[in-house]
DNA sequence: CTGTTAGCGCGTTCAC
DNA sequence: GTGAACGCGCTAACAG
């Protein structure tokens, strides 16, 4: 059994300086107020006695705790990859700390950690798309701060969404093929019953029929956000009487398997078929995917003023945030 | 501002259910030791309140909470996003939960993240290959349970090493390279001065004099273990004059890499070129990568034996795990 | 500017 | 089988 005692309190820094804890804890926390002459004992104790501050007793007397928890589907997706990297640079450098909540579409897994983050005292939820249901275990008791990025609002529960522009996304993807000359153009999407999918179907079908392209049936898929659902939407394509020249996948990551699956077919990128995703994520894959860049430090940062002042939580808010198009290796032109 | 008080305590339910708040505690952690009646009372009162503990004052009053970090240097490698989905999934099914600590081989956010780690109370600290120093800032205080996998022991830090049987796998490896004929085999290690490459490296050489091959300096390359190391490599064996026919390279990660390059120079895996990893990560990649699994379910396992029971922490310990051959389309036979 | 004190929510010990 | 009281480490209010 561990000692209980493991580490110095703010007592003992205090007896050792010989002033009071008030003193110490002010000295830490609003140095201003603390004399010049007591801080430096106090801080000369703090390095003394290898002193390191229990954030519990801190998060049990504010009811809160300096913990975030992101709730994804896949932490495998390089789009929430990224999201934690930035969210994790950020948060770290407040004192505030990040907890992955990877549900894999499981009501049971979501749940638990739902109870999790109430029994931390979570002073945040930052919930992605992707969830099982519309409506989740998250009741309002203790009216944890809630933030949703690409996912369709909660009723009744207040909040702040942040999402891409993915109708620009989109309008940018679908105008780059056409002038490409594609015409055949087909659609990998996550799950329709997502709002971004959702968000990102209707926009196709729209910037499509602007350009007097017609959207059939056959050449729109929608299953999963894995990689494996963009293989098999090349599985699918290919047993079409005439497949598309070109696609429009809702992720990078959908656009990642697409391309293996393609080249274990032996189907080549972009000289049998273009392809583009939508993410923009800078990770090492070849080739590079012609995408959407959605600005996730900006995402990160929009998140944390949220959690700064949630005060804006009085009324549901909504950030749309800008994208931009990325060139990468994966369309080329067809002859007119 | 939101208020203090966010949910019921102990004392609500108490107070509900006309009972004291010491029988609440009982009736939740020692339910034998409270009579049938009073504990269902006691539930009830529970669940109509929305009572969620507080794991913060549990956790003040023990001095440990019930948190487990896990720092690597890279949240995208495979590997460890297996390995995190694997701790997490029985860490939280025990009330435990993970926090993941990205280095990015930055000593600056080792040690940010470390002094996080001490003022939560962690319960256990694993570390993974690849920080930046051999001698990390981990000091004693507080004597945080530490687990090293794939990690040169600490000196002077009690710790529970876990390892891969990292000379069974190149054992396999070469043996299997060598049985299709291979004879010129390049080696793709992770940075040298990292345990687990450095073993590796070295079973390497053993087991290429075995079968009487030479173990050039020009097929051997070492930088680090991301994806864009194994894609240099490509371009590094290609600008020798005679380049080798197999790679053995020391991550999948790596492999992946070097893959990716080589389809964009136009060199076919495995035509031209056979290459294997190690992990053995069940990813969705193609080709699928002809690699060496370590079983992560396992060492998820072993971690969480070690923290239910860190009393054998009294001596350092080694585990050496078993791994095992895995066939993947990424190596062909040559004639003889 | 600094010390004293109370209490955040919980688990435990010692009474009953 | 159950309740009262204490303390875990810290901070905010109030006194000095």
């Amino acid at each position: 059994m561990i000692s209980k005692k493991r580490f110095s309190s703010i007592r003992d820094v205090a007896n050792l300086a010989g002033v009071s804890t008030a003193t110490v804890s002010r000295a830490i926390n609003a140095p201003d107020t603390v004399s010049e002459a007591t801080r430096k004992k106090v801080l000369k104790a703090i390095k003394e006695s290898n002193y390191a501050p229990n954030s519990m007793a801190t998060a049990l007397f504010s009811g809160m705790s300096k913990t975030v928890a992101l709730f994804v589907l896949d932490i495998s997706n390089p789009f929430y990859i990224s999201l934690m990297r930035h969210l994790n640079q950020i948060l770290l450098s407040h004192g505030h700390n990040l907890i992955i909540c990877e549900t894999e579409n499981s009501f049971e897994k979501e749940a638990q950690y739902y109870e999790y983050c109430k029994s931390i005292r979570t002073c945040c939820i930052i919930y992605t798309a992707g969830m099982t249901r519309k409506n989740f275990a998250l009741d309002t008791h203790g009216n944890i701060p809630l933030i949703l990025i690409d996912h369709e609002p909660f009723e009744d529960v207040q909040s702040l969404s942040i999402n891409p522009d993915n109708d620009k996304a989109i309008h940018l993807l679908v105008d780059y093929l056409v002038n490409l000359n594609h015409k055949k153009i087909g659609f990998v999407s996550g799950p329709i019953d997502f709002l971004s999918s959702k968000a990102r179907y209707e926009s196709f079908c729209r910037y499509m029929g602007q350009h007097g392209l017609p959207v059939e049936n056959d050449y729109v898929v929608s299953r999963s956000f894995a990689e494996s659902a963009g293989a098999a939407a090349v599985d699918y394509f290919y047993s079409l009487p005439s497949p598309p020249t070109a696609i429009i996948a809702a992720s990078d990551q959908l656009a990642r398997g697409f391309i293996m699956r393609a080249h274990s077919m032996g189907i080549n990128i972009p000289q049998d078929c273009s392809i583009c995703g939508i993410d923009g994520i800078d990770s090492y894959f070849y080739p590079k995917i012609t995408s959407i860049r959605q600005d996730i430090a900006l995402i990160a940062q929009t998140v944390f003023d949220f959690i700064q002042d949630p005060a804006q939580t009085s009324l549901p808010l909504t950030k749309t945030l800008d994208v931009s198009f990325v060139l990468g290796q994966t369309c080329r032109k067809l002859p007119e």
